[in-house]
Formats: C-alpha cells, sequence, structure tokens
DNA sequence: TGCGCCATTTTTGTTGACAATTTCGGCGAC
DNA sequence: GTCGCCGAAATTGTCAACAAAAATGGCGCA
C-alpha cells in the first residue's frame, strides 16, 4: 500500500537484471505483482525517475532507462571527482577501528582475487566504496554516488565479468586503502581517481564487444565489481 | 492541473525567499494558490522532496528544507570536485565561438564590479556557471550540479551581499574564464576547484555574523554570487 | 491556577472511478 | 498486395470522496 515497498521492489528487481532495460512497467502489472494501489506504484514509479533507474514519458508510461556506454563513461567521471573528495575526506577521519577493518577488507579481496572468487571480490568491492563513503562523513558526497552507483550497476556488472579485471582492480583497491590507512588525503584523492580513471579505460576498451551477456545477471547483481 | 507547472512555481518560491525555511507547505493551501488538485500538489511535492528542497515526514506533511551552514559547505565541496571536473571537459572541448562568449562574460563581469552592480554580476556569475557546465558537454554532471545548486541557492545569496566579496570572487572566475580559453584543462580544474574552496572559506568566515538578512531576497534570487 | 485527558478540527494518506491519450487490429481503397 | 483510416482495447492521467492520523482547543480535576 505503500509507495516506498513497490519502489523498493521495482528497484530491486532493476538492479537484478529481472527487468531488462527499455521493459515496459506497465502500472497495473506491477500494482498486482507488488498488491499495491496504482496510485502507490505511479508515486515509487516517479521517485525511481528521478533516481534515474526509470523513464516516463507522457501517456507513454514507464521503461526501465537503458543507460548508454557513453552514459556510463560520464557517471564514472563524476565519481571520480566525488570519489576522489570522499577518500580524501575519509583519510583525514579515519580512526583506528576503521583503519584496521580497511586493512582486513584488504586482505579479503586479496584471498579473493587469490582464489578466483570473483562474486567475493565483488562484494567485498562494493563494500569497499561503500564503507570509505560512510568514513568520509560527506553524506551530499554519499547520496551523490549512491544515485550514480545504481543507474551504471549494469555497466560494473560487465565490467567485473571480464577475464583480468580484479588483476588490475585489486592493487587500486590497496592502494586506496593504504592512503587512507596512512592518513594522506592527496594520496587517497590520487589513488581514487585513479582507479576510476582504470574503471573509465576498462569500460571503453570493452566497447565494440560482448554488447550481449550482460543478461546474465540475477545472481548477485548489485555487487558488481568496480 | 498537471504536477509540473505546480512544481515549478512552488520552486520558484522557495527561491525567491517567499517560502521562507521550515515554512509549512499545506496541500490545500498550495492547491488552491496554484489552482490544482491537491493529487497535483502532492506529485509536486514529491518531486522537491527529491531535489531536496522540501522535507516530507509522514502524516506531518511538507516543510521547506532548511539546509545548514554544514550541509552547505559539504554542497560546496562536492561542486568544487564536479565542477573541476567540468571546468577540465570545457577547456578541452570549448569551441572559438564558446572562447568569445566566455571572454564576453569575463569583460562584463570585471564591468560589473567596478560600477559596483552586484545584482549585475551575480546574474553574470550564474550565467557563467552555466555555460561552463553546458560547454563542458558532461550532462550528468550538469544534473548533479542543477540540483546542489538549488538546495544552496540561499547560502549563496548570503553570501554574494557580502561586502568585499565580488571583489575576491572576480580575479577567481576571470582565472577560470583564461584557463578554459588557453584550452588548459589542467588550470582549468585547479582554478574552479579553488574558487570553491574560496566560497567555503568565505561561508565558514560568516558562520557567527549575520544568520539573518538573508530573507529580503525576492528580487533576483536565483542568480545568487557564487 | 496548572495539568492532563478527550472531543473537534485540520491535515494528510488512500482508494476507486472517470476522462484522455495512445496503441493495436481490422477494413476498405488504390 | 500495400497503404491509410477508423474503431476498440489497453494504458495512463486526473479527480473527488473517504479513512486515518495528528494538531488544536476546551473541559474537568487536582
Amino acid at each position: 500500500m505503500n509507495p516506498e515497498p513497490v519502489a523498493a521492489g521495482i528497484r530491486e528487481a532493476i538492479l537484478s537484471g529481472e527487468f531488462v532495460p527499455n521493459q515496459r512497467l506497465v502500472e497495473a502489472d506491477l500494482s498486482e505483482r507488488f498488491a499495491a494501489s496504482r496510485a502507490a506504484v505511479r508515486a515509487a514509479l516517479a521517485e525511481l525517475a528521478h533516481e534515474g533507474l526509470v523513464e516516463r514519458m507522457q501517456h507513454r508510461g514507464a521503461r526501465v532507462r537503458a543507460v548508454s556506454l557513453a552514459e556510463a563513461v560520464e557517471i564514472c567521471e563524476v565519481r571520480m571527482a566525488v570519489e576522489g573528495l570522499c577518500a580524501a575526506k575519509a583519510a583525514g577521519r579515519v580512526t583506528d577501528a576503521e583503519r584496521a577493518e580497511l586493512e582486513a577488507i584488504g586482505e579479503r579481496m586479496r584471498a579473493a582475487v587469490a582464489s578466483g572468487d570473483v562474486l567475493g571480490y565483488s562484494r567485498l568491492n562494493e563494500r569497499l566504496h561503500h564503507r570509505v563513503r560512510e568514513i568520509s562523513g560527506q553524506r551530499t558526497a554519499a547520496a551523490v554516488l549512491e544515485r550514480l552507483r545504481g543507474q551504471s550497476v549494469r555497466h560494473q556488472f560487465r565490467l567485473a565479468m571480464q577475464p583480468g579485471r580484479p588483476g588490475v582492480s585489486l592493487p587500486e583497491h590497496l592502494a586506496i586503502i593504504e592512503a587512507i590507512r596512512a592518513h594522506d588525503a592527496p594520496a587517497a584523492e590520487e589513488a581514487a581517481r585513479a582507479h576510476l580513471r582504470s574503471v573509465i579505460h576498462a569500460l571503453t576498451a570493452a566497447a565494440g564487444e560482448a554488447a550481449d551477456g550482460a543478461a546474465a545477471g540475477d545472481v548477485a547483481a548489485g555487487t558488481a565489481s568496480i
């Protein structure tokens, strides 16, 4: 009956890949699926439209928004700037307990990559980025990043599936962790930016090839490796 | 009848200072004022809540969100990162026509400050920032910045009214213009960041004093000097 | 006189029905 | 056989009434 659980449900369906890009979202269908009134569905769709996950056209209903590769690159560029800020602020505020936590995440990342556990690595990756945002204490930046993340989950997931990718991103992640642990704000900012630059590079490199395949993602999408 | 004109009307009333922070926004009143149904008002309020201009609490209605000084600083920090990105990209893409346009804006800014035309300077300032965003071609960044701007208009306005402020910000703006005109991306990024750093400094400096006064802003608010 | 409780009023949340628009299918003309 | 047109179905947009919750004011009681 409330709009929020409906929005959460649709969001999860989109992020998990159950609802594919450009799929039409008919209000009556969603209303039945989530056992909510059409007004609630409507409000939920409006919310998701503001998050950039769905697209609405006058009298034509809502559909899952397809973010192009160019847009994904744009999103990564903004993330580069904002995550750089968060990393720098985190380096200036990190506590000893948090330093230990980051180190633990780094160790587990190393182990995951060594054992070829791509899924586990993806989860740790997601957790690392999330934790850095929290440690930074920058709620505005965190909110911006959270919204951007939702829009690019699909591309991130495709990237994480790439063969050599974890081997490239692991040292980048470790560099971020080390800089923050060392309270070195400029180094943390640069490490975060370098990491995102690398993501952009990988995205554009994987441009022509494999425009398919990414549809297999209902297992653990939303934890895509960055 | 449509939600959009209602949202636009409320937005303008908030940005112009007619609706002051923490003012309650009663749906029935708005419904009468804008000659729209309550459902339209409701949708408009939801939209504005997502923009961060109003705050809604369950069963307690909507009120104009008051952004604290700390939040305004956070917003400026994010702007520092993202406007830096836009300036850098603009430097790499600016055309000759746009270079001339930027130079013209710079000249008019100089003239406005020389003649003490604070209002005109504010408008040029708004226009410069907007134009740089456009030239950058970074739609994602532009969207992020546009939303942040709405939330901090009130603080920006208070800042623009400060006595010596235009004299400080003018050279910063000119530096941004010059770097973009010279196609010097790193310099443009640094100039934009320096400018925002300066804004943050001025914001925190003007912390204790003059928590009043800013309510006089229905003339040309929304063009507040940055 | 001051405090707490209850009825009233105001305001928000929700639902269902109705109107407007688009889309889809069949029919006829060329 | 194909194109364009017209009606029906599906879908979205809008509204007004109803229900639920919170704010308000008055009353009794200590």
